[in-house]
Parts: structure tokens; C-alpha cells; sequence
DNA sequence: TATGAATGAGGCTTCATTCAT
DNA sequence: AATGAATGAAGCCTCATTCAT
């Protein structure tokens, strides 16, 4: 009789069924793809399960439902940027080179990762309902700050660094940068055109974050001038 | 998500009945509010038509569809910020005043208008798919990169601005810092803490703004010391 | 502030308004277009005043509503179609000769008024509904019959048609070969390949046509061989 | 048109729930009556959901949109009447008796399958777009074409049929008798009485339609004269 | 642990039509 | 004779979710 259902059970790839773990990553992977690419309302369960290799029935088995699941997205892949964070190291840097350092890194990570940047947007939008509900995304460790906090520490004793010099005030900055160059590339390029997003642009743009941030805080910084 | 009901007759508020500009302005005012509040696919036609003057109907008439009404409301929003833009003027100062007075302006502009930054977050999590099929919006005078233009010819004529200086790249930096400021205001106080979102918080970092953006362009800038 | 009203008015092509007799016609030219091309449901009101060089409104001052336009179509086709029945004359043909050009006749003039057959069938599906209705369709002189009649009676006379020639059953069989070949073009085809609906097929159905009419009517009737 | 109302939730009739194919069963055998009698626009997925013995809900699960279930509709019709075709066997009778015996079925069927004659009148208002689309329709067995070569080539090798005997036009012929008498029947009676209509009418007419296409084929064919 | 079938509620949109001038 | 603005009613469809096994 021909095509019935929506449900999207269809053939199943392949069958290591029966590893809930597994499962429940496939979820969450197709997940955060389809909340990162149409957000919350916009994303749309039937779709999720049909590109899962389960069905809709076990979203539900496993997150509860829609708000669950986003939750559980948000909270994987803010966990997972935290980690990454966490394994920076530049103790063993001298200030400038620890700061010029991490500025590259989060401009870096926020370039490699457009998935959570997408997924932060989404928050705002919702004036972060769902991170401050999260019972996991709060208490993650920020250890950019603590890597900051450090190298202000150290570029102050040694005089280096400008006595002003605040640890989340230079991440703030740094991130504004870092956020807004992927964040917004769709219609800044569409009202200024696209110079900035070709590779040399994003070189500059890069460039100019860094001196940016090291001008603010350096004591007597002079800047490259072959950019 | 609050109540709906469907029929949208309802007693009329006002009875400016036959002024056919006036109920669109009134669509449009409700409509950029539920737009700039839930996103395109979050906002509801219901709730537009219940908060209007007019009915649900009237939407459809004047605006076609939800996608319509929305190309409508963020040309609307894009028409009147380049409006205001264009307002500036800044000619008749010398050129690190000037380039200071800019950015004060863009950024208290951001500031002054969270619902354009809703729409423009909303329309990045499209792709810019609106803005670039409007017939308007990539029409808009850009007059901002005019001015900065200006501002940076006449700076490396007077030797104070630092021949690299790009009045895109310009814009772009501040940019970044103002739209940042309101756009993730949620999420970055949820995990960082609100100090930069208070009263004296905002300041310390318009003042860092400035100077950042002054610091990269102006010739031997010192930086204010007493923020 | 751009797009509004679906109303359908746009410019005014030519302005010979003031001729109610024409714009009518226009009307009516129009509605029959769509109505032929999606039935009673299908067609639109809103389309066919935009196709117009009126007014939506007009439609409603002129035909009264929907029902009443179709009514309209229907009657102005079914008059145009009865007048040209009425301009064959065979009365100088002896019978058998008169009843090939009238079935000849008939077949050509269904494949030429496509419009007439997809209302008929139209009204069909409605049960012939309108039709009944009207309070001129069922008045309409049906000449073809008379003549068929009058051929009918000279060629019993002459001893050359067969005694039970019945001048309806006559305009039956060459009614319905003739209508289906226009009505069911797009499902035959389908089904059994258009090898009927190319120039050549058309003229084979067009002979057969004929000869089955005469071969069931006329005395000792002794078919061409050569088609 | 009948009272609306829109939850379709209601008691249901029986309770053989859990019957996937009874339940899409059910569904169709409405949906056919109500495509038939009103086509693909004048049908109301509403009034089908009421009249059935589910929800309106179980038509999108089952069938996806109104253009799904009206294809299966078409589907279902045209298959069930290709497989009575196929039962119909004239091998054990000679040629001529077998056209007889084939045309009369022919005849007979269209009679009998009222629905199926509105749903083809229907698909060719629409161009018979649908049909066209199926992935079943087109391939479905045209076995009435196979049994009418059989018959010719026997016919012509036993020198009773005439050599330019086609089968293709055979069935052309018997079907544009048959379909119209069922298709054409409400305006054919409005504008000309209904005296082919009664029992006899209908008599002589399907009399007629065999002694034409003996006539038109068998050679030397001599007609009764007792009709 | 897993699932096919089922569903209420509500979303967006369109339709023919009328009001007021 | 003509019209721009307005509209109630209903149409099709989709959504997140639960039932029963």
C-alpha cells in the first residue's frame, strides 16, 4: 500500500544497537548539528530521528523531551570547549608570549568552532535560559580566566604589563573579537562585502586582535607594522 | 508559551480606522518586538496579531506571509539605524577626535538598540538568508565607512593616524566590541559574572574600547591611566 | 513602505474604462480561462481579477459571486458553441454525404474548443448542477439534432440509411468519440502512448470516426480501405 | 457544504484498533467517495477525516498531504480495475465472439465503476499530472490491450477480421463509448432528455457500441435489425 | 531496553466576500 | 459606475508528545 508513517524508523545502519552510550552520542551528535543549524524552535525532533540511527521514541527514552535534549547538547559542547581550554599551557612563557598566546588560541577555537558559537547565539537569544537552568554548565571550571588571572600576575611583577590590567576585561575582549568574526560573518559580509573572510583577511583580522589586546595592556607596546 | 486563541476580532483598540500606513507601522512595531524576542520561527502570528490593533487577517494582506512580515521588520530596523548613522557628523573635528567620537557612537548605538542586535543575531542563525534576498537592505548607504574614510585620509595626512589604518577594519573592530556588549550579555554574565554589566562595568569598558581601537591606529597613543 | 494589499487593482492597462459591455467580456474572457484550467474550486478569484484589467470588485458587481461568474462562463461558451452548430448548412448534400460533414464536422469542433470540453467536464463533476440551473443553457436551440433529423427522414426516404437511424443515438456516438478524444487526451496518453494524438494518429480517429458512424447507419455501407 | 468542525477526535465506530491496514484502508475507501464526488480542490481533508473512522491526524501520518492521498486513491482505483481487466479470459471463444464478449465488458465495467470514471475525468482536468507522477500507475499491466492483439491476429488469420484491424483503436473506440456514456451522462440529459438513459436506452446504446465496432472491423459484417 | 502506532493542539495561510465611500 | 480596505471562516498541515506492548 505503500509509503505509511512518519516516524523515520527506517533501516538501521548498522547494529551495534544495544550500546546505550553509542546511542546516545549519535543523538547528541545529530542533535547539536540540527539545534546549531535552526535553533530551538526551529529545529524539528522528526528530523533529528531521521538522520539518528534510532527513532524519535528514544530521544524521548533518553532526554525527556525537546528541551532536555537541547539542554544536554548545550551542556556537551560547552564541556568539551572547556576541556580544550583547560589543556592550554603557558607557564612556561614569559608574559607577553602567554598572552599573545592565549588571544591566538581563543581567536583560534572560536574559528574551529562554529557549532558552539551557533549554539551560544541561540542562548542569547533566549537571554540563556537553558545555561543558567544547566546544573553543569555554571559550575565548569573557566580556567581561561585562571590562565589570564596568571600572566597578569606575572607581566605586573615584572612590570611589563599595565597595573590596570584585568584578566576578564582582556577576555572579554579577546572574545568580542574572537565571537563576532564567526558570529556575524553572514551579514557583515553581506552589507560590507567578504575582503575580510578571504584567508589574508582573517590573517589581518587576527593580527589586529592580538596587537589590539597587547597594545591595551603592554606598557609601552609598539606594534608590528607589516600587517 | 502563554495563551493563544485563534479568531483575532476582538474589541479595537483605537478607532484610526482607514489610515492604512498606520496599522502597517503598528504590525510592524509589534512584529519587531516578537521577531527581536523568539526568532523567526519562535515568534508566533497569533500573538503579533493578538497584540496589534488590527486582526490577523491584516497581516496577511499587507505582508504576504511570516517571512514577508519579517523581510519587512528587518528592513524597517536596517533603514532606520543607517538613518541614523548618516546623522553623524563628525567633519569639523580633527581626526583622533573624530575616530573617538565614532566609536562612542557605534557603541552606545548597540546599546541603544538591542532589538536591531536580536535581529541581526536571528538573521546570522540564518545565514543571512533575509538581508541578502531583501531588495533594500544591501541597498543601505554605508555611511559610516564614508566617515571613517574620511577620518582616516585626513589622520595619515596629518601623520597622527598610522598609515596601515583601514576604515573597514576599523569598523569591523569596533563593531565587534559593541555588538558583543549586547548581544551575549546572557551568557557571558551567566559564567563570567555580571561586573562588566553594571553601571560602572559598561563604562570601563566602552573607555576600553576606545582605546583599544585608538591604540591600534593612532601614531605614539597614550592611553588614559585613571579608568 | 513597499508590498501591501492583495487585492489586485495594479495599473490599468489600456484605459477604455467606462464600457461595462467590455470589461465584462474581459471578465468573462479570464474567468474562462481558469475555470477551464482548475474547475469550480480550483479557479480563484483573487487570479482572475489580477489577469483582469479590473478589479476584484468589479467581478462581485457584475456576477454577483463565485457561482454566478461560472454560471456566466458556462452559458457564454455553451451559446458560442450552439451558433456555430447553427451556421452548418447540409440541406444542399444528399444524406449520406451530409451525415460525414456533420459528424466531420462535430469531431473538428470539439478539437478545436478545448475550453468548452474541460467546462463540460467540469459541470459534470458537478453533476451538471449549474447547468440545470441555467436559465438559458437548457433553452438553447439544439440545431445539430434538427439537422441530423432532417437528414435522417431524406435518407430513410431514399432507401440509404437504415430504418432504425436514430438521429440522437447519431449525435450520441459522434458526441462521445468526439469528446473523449479531447477530454481523456492526457490519461489515455499515460496509459497507452500518444501514438493517437500525433497528426497522423488524429487523422486515423478522425476516418474511423466516420466510418463507424456510417458504417452503422447506412444501407450496404462498404468502408474506405486505404487508411 | 455541510457543517465543518475541526478536532476529529470523536467516538470512534468500531475497535479493531492496531489495524494499520485496515485503518488506511478505511481511510481510502473515504477518501475515494469524497475525491470522486467533489475533485482534487472541491475534497475537504475535514469532512474525509470525519466520515472515516479515525482522525484527520492519521490521513498526514499515513499518507503525508492531501496530493499523497489522492494519489494512493488513484492508485488503488486504477489498480483494482487493471486486475478485473486481467480476469476477463476470451481465449476458448473465436475471434468475433471474443470482440463481442470484450467490448461489452468494456462497456459494462465503465458502468459499473462510477468512481473511477470521476476520478479519470478529475486527473484529466488536472492533465493527469498525477497519474503521470506514480511510480505504479504507468507500469500497471494494460492486459486489455493484449487480449485485443490475441483476437486480432486470430481474427485476421482466420480472414473474418479485416487486415487493417488495430487493437490499439479497438479499445479506443470502446472506451470513448463507454467512458462518456458515464462521464457525459448529467449534461448529455440536461440538454437532450434523458431517453438514453432508461433501462432501454441503455440497452440500445451498448447494442449500438458493439454493432459499431463489429461493424468497423469484422468483415462483411451483417447487423441485427431487431434492436 | 526498545518501539510502531497514534494523537491533541495549534501553526500558517487562503478563500470568497462585504464595508464604506 | 466604481473602489481600496477590511474580514470571518475555514483550509491544510506540523509539532512535540504519549500509548500500549
Amino acid at each position: 500500500m505503500g509509503g505509511s508513517g512518519d516516524t523515520g524508523s527506517k533501516a538501521r545502519k548498522t547494529s551495534w544497537k544495544k550500546d546505550p552510550e553509542a546511542v546516545k552520542e549519535n543523538i547528541l551528535t545529530i542533535a547539536t548539528e540540527e539545534f546549531a543549524a535552526h535553533g530551538l524552535s526551529g529545529a524539528n525532533i522528526n528530523e533529528i530521528a531521521q538522520k539518528t540511527s534510532t527513532s524519535k521514541r528514544m530521544i524521548y527514552y533518553y532526554f525527556g523531551d525537546k528541551e532536555g535534549l537541547y539542554t544536554h547538547v548545550l551542556e556537551r559542547v560547552y564541556s568539551s570547549l572547556r576541556e580544550a581550554e583547560q589543556k592550554l599551557d603557558v607557564t612556561g612563557l614569559e608574559p607577553v608570549a602567554a598572552l599573545r598566546c592565549l588571544t591566538e588560541a581563543t581567536f583560534d577555537s572560536h574559528v574551529s568552532n562554529p557549532q558552539f558559537i551557533r549554539l551560544v547565539m541561540i542562548e542569547n537569544i533566549h537571554n540563556a535560559e537553558y545555561v543558567k537552568k544547566s546544573e553543569i554548565i555554571p559550575k565548569l571550571n573557566k580556567s581561561i580566566i585562571d590562565k589570564l588571572t596568571d600572566v597578569c600576575e606575572r607581566g605586573k611583577a615584572a612590570g611589563v604589563l599595565r597595573p590596570d590590567a584585568d584578566p576578564l576585561e582582556l577576555h572579554w575582549m579577546t572574545s568580542s573579537a574572537s565571537f563576532y568574526n564567526v558570529s556575524n560573518r553572514a551579514t557583515f559580509s553581506t552589507s560590507f562585502g567578504s575582503q575580510l573572510y578571504t584567508k589574508e583577511g582573517q590573517e589581518r583580522i587576527r593580527n589586529r586582535v592580538v596587537e589590539m589586546v597587547l597594545g591595551a595592556i603592554v606598557v609601552g607596546y609598539q606594534p608590528n607594522t607589516d600587517s
